[in-house]
DNA sequence: ACGGCAACTTAGGATCTGCATC
DNA sequence: GATGCAGATCCTAAGTTGCCGT
């Protein structure tokens, strides 16, 4: 199992957070040693031991059928669907007009461009600055109640997992929600915009085009007063649905099965193909992922040729298609000039179509307008259905979510209906699916991260992790006391919230055992915590056990204790809780209060902190300015430890030793005079392995070799140690208040691009204008 | 008060790109 | 030009949380 990734960053970043824990915690690794041991407590978070799965077999099988299933009800389209009822036309075909494609690169929209030519497309960007107004505007008409009864989610269909399609709605009632929007917008109109471009009357006098194109880029929604009910995301929605990869093409290549060729039918072929990618990847060394391969491979054989002959893993050899694709790589890799810029300029075509959508008047991006195209599931860990196969999408098993009004985008593979069209402005999703592999999980498209209804939410995020700031000492104080409480529910409780505030890990949800085996504090077990003398080592990371000590306070350690005695190693540490009641704790102490709001909050306020602590002059340069930025944030990231990359180079050398110990054991039997015979043998990626030679001169070079390469890989490892800004990205993306780092930006004249890169600066608009002196 | 599902966020591997180097 | 990299970006698996029904 792994323990869930947050945490381990968390142990490190502890340290840093430090500051503003109630206990100190001070130390470091170093010190943790040395610490009296009452006072420490080492719970070593995280072993982790890979476990090995359970047949993988199993699943699959089932899987299958399951899919299969699923296929034919889908086809059922249920629901109606086009509600499109009044007029709409569809602004489609014409937004598409031109447009830039490069623009769309650029961050915000390059909208602009299409203003021009289409109708539509235009009007949306003008309307970006004025419209507002716009959108708002009419909307009359639709009234009944449109978006309103959007709100059915498909939900009462579906019961339990039943494959059912989407039957809409069930109209679940409106909840009220709905009707508010609807007043509140009094005005609203819907999907005004199309029609705007269409006729081609009003709006288009103000929006002019002349600057346009470059104002428009932006659409301050976040300038915007919004008072609108958070739950109604959009009272006016239009897209153009979703690509669907191409199908598949057989390639011809063949099999070798025992020695000799085979063809292949070519849905035996495609999945073959699939396969063939990964030979020389890492999943190869999962048993499991092999094995839940070859299980779909076999069933889809002997379902074309009842008298298959392919039984045995062992016997394929799916190099010749594998060299297919190498091949076929290199030619793209060799693609001419002309072919280039053909190519770019039917994706920009794609991305003009269904890359935008029209949200409120305002153009948006869209985030992943291509389905998920068929391959394999490649779980991560030893995910037990790792290798099945997903299966392909088609149309009817994609439900799209638009305005009542807004015209159906017309299904792009012909003989096929969508599975569904709602119409729910209470959530944010353009389009959904279920994942064949794991019935469970639903899939969604949706708006870019830099769209207003994304954007939104992220600024609640990190307003939730500003409150918090206010409530922090009192809740602290709390679980502090309420760690020697003697209802044991509530002592675990509080312990719970020492760790996650402390050690950020993640709440913990139950899973069942069809998942990855992870934890989180809710679902640590008794065998992940070991209370050990102060003497343990920090940060060790070998095979697939990640260690880890950190030091708590008595109080703490006393009480992981506790919890721990009589229990089985596989038992879960806190029994009484459950993230749900945690979770429902949290939000009465404040609201909006959750466990993951510690992890902003401690990420946020910890820059924030690290960044005052910098002793920035003047003179400095922007250069020196940036060093000291980075490293504010590097007592955050140097947190992980060992990361993946990290790892990687620790396998390095792992392997050179290795190396290294066989050719000295070799060397030794050569100059005893005998020569140890070198069977044949292949690495794991199937290459032929290089026999030692006999010579004890050579030998000793290629050792002396080795010692080379290992002392470059530890210099590398050092150094990568040193700068580590490993995961800044995904801190900055995910946990820290982006404005922390554009005040300091602006306080000390270091240029944002420095320190946002595109996509980021994209994501965060909202915060490029606060002020010098902004504070968490 | 709980469990399950739908919706949404976050993590981290896979891929792509641009750039430095050989 | 081919290579190798690292960072950016894409993609989607795997989390969390709210809500709703029982």
């Amino acid at each position: 199992m792994r323990i869930l990734a947050g945490q381990s960053a968390t142990l490190r970043v502890e340290r840093s957070w430090t500051v503003e824990t109630p206990m100190p915690m001070e130390t470091d690794k170093a010190s943790i040693p040395v610490v009296k041991e009452e006072t420490i407590a080492q719970p070593d978070s995280a072993a982790v031991e890979i476990k090995e799965e359970p047949s993988a077999a199993k699943p699959a099988a089932e899987e299958k059928p399951t899919t299969k299933r699923k296929r034919q009800e889908d086809k059922s389209p249920a629901k109606k669907p086009a509600p499109k009822k009044t007029n709409n036309k569809r602004r489609i075909g014409s937004s598409s007009s031109d447009s830039s494609s490069s623009s769309s690169s650029d961050s915000s929209d390059s909208s602009s461009s299409d203003s021009s030519s289409s109708s539509s497309s235009d009007s949306s960007d003008s309307d970006s600055d004025d419209d507002k107004p716009i959108a708002k505007r009419k909307k009359a008409e639709p009234k009944k109640t449109p978006t309103k009864k959007t709100p059915t989610k498909k939900t009462p269909a579906k019961k339990k997992s039943e494959p059912t399609p989407k039957k809409e709605a069930a109209k679940k009632t409106p909840k009220k929600e709905p009707v508010k929007a609807a007043k509140e917008s009094t005005p609203k109109k819907r999907s005004v915009k199309k029609e705007d471009g269409e006729t081609g009357t009003e709006t288009p006098v103000k929006k002019k085009r002349g600057k346009q194109e470059e104002e428009e880029e932006q659409y301050k929604w976040w300038l915007e007063s919004d008072k609108e009910d958070d739950s109604v995301k959009w009272t006016s929605l239009e897209h153009n649905g979703v690509l669907f990869p191409p199908a598949y093409e057989p390639h011809g290549v063949q099999l070798m099965y025992d020695g000799k060729p085979v063809k292949l039918p070519a849905e035996a072929e495609e999945m073959a193909t699939y396969f063939s990618q990964y030979l020389e990847t890492d999943h190869m060394k999962k048993p499991q992922f092999k094995k839940n391969f070859f299980k779909a491979f076999k069933d889809i054989l002997s379902e074309k040729d009842k008298n298959n002959k392919i039984t045995k893993f062992d016997l394929c050899d799916f190099s010749l298609i594998q060299k297919h694709l190498k091949d076929k790589k290199e030619e793209r890799k060799n693609r001419t000039k002309e072919e280039k810029d053909k190519e770019k300029l039917e994706k920009e075509m794609i991305t003009k179509k269904y890359g935008w959508a029209i949200v409120d008047g305002h153009k948006q991006k869209v985030g992943n307008y291509l389905v998920e195209p068929p391959g394999l599931f490649l779980g991560r860990g030893d995910h037990p259905k790792a290798g099945i196969p997903k299966r392909r999408l088609m149309p009817e098993d994609v439900t799209l979510n638009l305005s009542e009004g807004a015209k159906v985008p017309e299904c792009p593979i012909s003989g096929h209906e969508w599975g569904g069209i709602v119409h729910n402005n209470n959530v944010g999703w353009l389009a959904t699916w279920k994942d064949s592999i794991k019935p469970e999980a639903i899939k969604y498209v949706w708006l870019g991260a830099n769209s207003r209804v994304k954007g939104k939410s992220d600024i609640k995020k990190f307003s939730t992790a500003q409150n918090l700031k206010k409530h922090i000492k009192e809740i602290r104080e709390t679980y502090t006391k309420e760690m020697k409480d003697e209802d044991d529910k509530i002592k675990q409780r509080a312990t719970a919230l020492w760790i996650i505030d402390h050690l950020a890990l993640r709440a913990g949800n139950e899973k069942d055992d069809e998942s990855a085996d992870t934890v989180g504090c809710c679902s640590l077990r008794v065998e992940h915590i070991k209370c050990t003398e102060p003497t343990t080592i920090e940060g060790e990371a070998d095979g697939g056990r990640y260690y880890n000590v950190v030091k708590v306070d008595k109080q703490v350690f006393k009480n992981l204790k506790q919890f721990q005695k009589g229990k089985e190693p596989s038992d879960e540490l806190f029994d009484q809780l459950s993230t749900n009641y945690v979770n429902a704790h949290l939000k009465g102490m404040m609201e909006g209060l959750t466990a993951k709001v510690f992890r902003t909050y401690n990420a946020s306020i910890t820059l924030e902190k690290e960044l005052a602590n910098m002793k920035m002059t003047d003179d400095m340069s922007v250069e020196e300015k940036m060093i000291m930025y980075n490293r504010a944030n590097r007592e955050k990231s140097v947190a992980k430890g060992h990361d993946a990359q990290m790892g990687k180079l620790d396998t390095v050398i792992k392997d050179l030793e290795e190396q290294k110990k066989k050719l000295q054991a070799h060397l030794k039997a050569v100059k005893k005079g005998k020569i140890p015979e070198q069977p044949d043998e292949e690495t794991e990626d199937g290459k032929k392995k290089k026999k030692m030679p006999d010579d004890p001169a050579k030998i000793e070079k290629q050792i002396s070799l080795i010692d080379e390469r290992i002392a470059k890989t530890e210099h590398k490892k050092t150094e990568k140690d040193d700068l580590k800004t490993v995961s800044l990205t995904t801190s900055k993306i995910n946990y820290i208040d982006p404005r922390i780092s554009v005040a300091w930006a602006k306080a000390n004249d270091v240029p944002i691009d420095r320190i946002f890169n595109k996509t980021l600066r994209a994501k965060f608009p909202w915060a490029m204008d606060v002020d010098a002196d902004w504070r968490f």
